[in-house]
DNA sequence: AATCCGAGCAACCGCCGTCGA
DNA sequence: GTCGACGGCGGTTGCTCGGAT
């Protein structure tokens, strides 16, 4: 079974755009229009493509009015705001910046704002005393042994902009409790509170189980009596909706001390000036749109279920 | 000079929603 | 109500190029 090709795959061209290609395109375009209909088009067009990669090279380069080149900080800010609104809504967020593809926005997140915003690796843990000693004594990296095979040889704790963050400030009283890994998960539900609750580790590591290709950010959020959350799915929640999930997002975390320091500063600001509390990761959207996770899910994803069992022996 | 590696980007893939027969 | 065709979209891949070694 299985739908219908659009085409016949043996007789289109795939790979770059010639430029001979570009020109039939385009004067088909704008002599006849697009007709409503893709499909028929490289055939009327004189084209061996398929109608999908010609709707592609038109939208995303041959239309008039394109805008290529850098994004401006404008651009950048109104990205981000969306972003953390909408998630990974590209076509939407194109629509507020004329000019720009939603594949050119997309390609922008992800080679440079996800970077500039979530490669902020932060890790503030305070251990508790005799962890703490026996990190001194060992002169090791002040997070659990068992993140070792998973942080970067380097973590970027030097870093850290915990401080700066005003969602994030006031993070790191870490009570480590063997049982956190053991608890259920409540992604959506969660009072989770991690000005209050707990503390937010994030690290940056290819050994993270993450399924995008640059390995980047991924984030483990700890509740210290509710749970473990894992802080994720932004395409799925939105950071906004991600954060009213995890208990931060309503007017509770606004109420802690370290933001009433900020009183001014809203959401935009935040994501605007390096917050880092989110991750746009699909593995961990993915586990974070589920009700609710427990053990039995964190063993499913191998390299989680593997870290869980050796935060437990820890 | 050759090779390696990572960033950037164009293009492809496959899923999903819509619409018309 | 069902099914197929199509457009739209987001995720991913793979090529290119420039800088580092």
């Amino acid at each position: 079974m299985g739908r219908a090709p659009c085409c016949d795959k043996a007789n289109v061209k795939k790979g770059p755009w010639s430029p001979e290609e570009d020109k039939k395109l385009k004067d088909f375009i704008e002599k006849y229009g697009t007709g409503g209909n893709w499909i028929a088009l490289p055939q009327k067009a004189g084209l061996r493509r398929c109608g999908k990669s010609c709707r592609l090279r038109w939208l995303n380069y041959l239309r008039p009015n394109i805008k290529h080149g850098a994004f401006s900080d404008e651009e950048d800010r109104i990205i981000c705001s969306l972003f953390a609104r909408i998630g990974s809504r590209w076509s939407i967020i194109a629509t507020q910046l004329p000019g720009r593809t939603d594949n050119d926005i997309k390609n922008h997140w992800n080679t440079k704002l996800k970077k500039k915003l979530l490669g902020v690796a932060a890790c503030q843990i305070k251990l508790p005393p005799q962890q703490q000693a026996r990190e001194q004594q060992h002169q090791q990296p002040a997070f659990p042994p068992f993140l070792a095979g998973v942080a970067p040889a380097t973590p970027q704790l030097s870093s850290c902009t915990l401080p700066q963050n005003p969602l994030l400030h006031g993070l790191g009283e870490f009570s480590a409790d063997p049982d956190i890994f053991g608890s259920l998960l409540h992604a959506q539900q969660t009072h989770y509170h991690p000005m209050k609750d707990g503390v937010v580790l994030t690290f940056e590591g290819d050994q993270c189980c993450s399924s995008a290709s640059d390995g980047s950010l991924n984030q483990i959020t700890y509740g210290r009596d509710e749970g473990l959350g894992f802080a994720g799915g932004a395409r799925q929640m939105g950071l906004e909706s991600l954060l009213y999930s995890s208990g931060i997002g309503d007017n509770r975390w606004k109420e802690s001390a370290s933001w009433e320091k900020q009183p001014s500063a809203d959401l935009e600001q935040l994501i605007s000036t390096g917050g880092s509390f989110f991750s746009g990761e699909s593995s961990l959207a993915t586990w974070s749109s589920s009700k609710t996770l427990g053990l039995g899910s964190l063993k499913s994803l191998p390299t989680l279920g593997r870290e869980a069992d050796r935060f437990r022996e820890w």
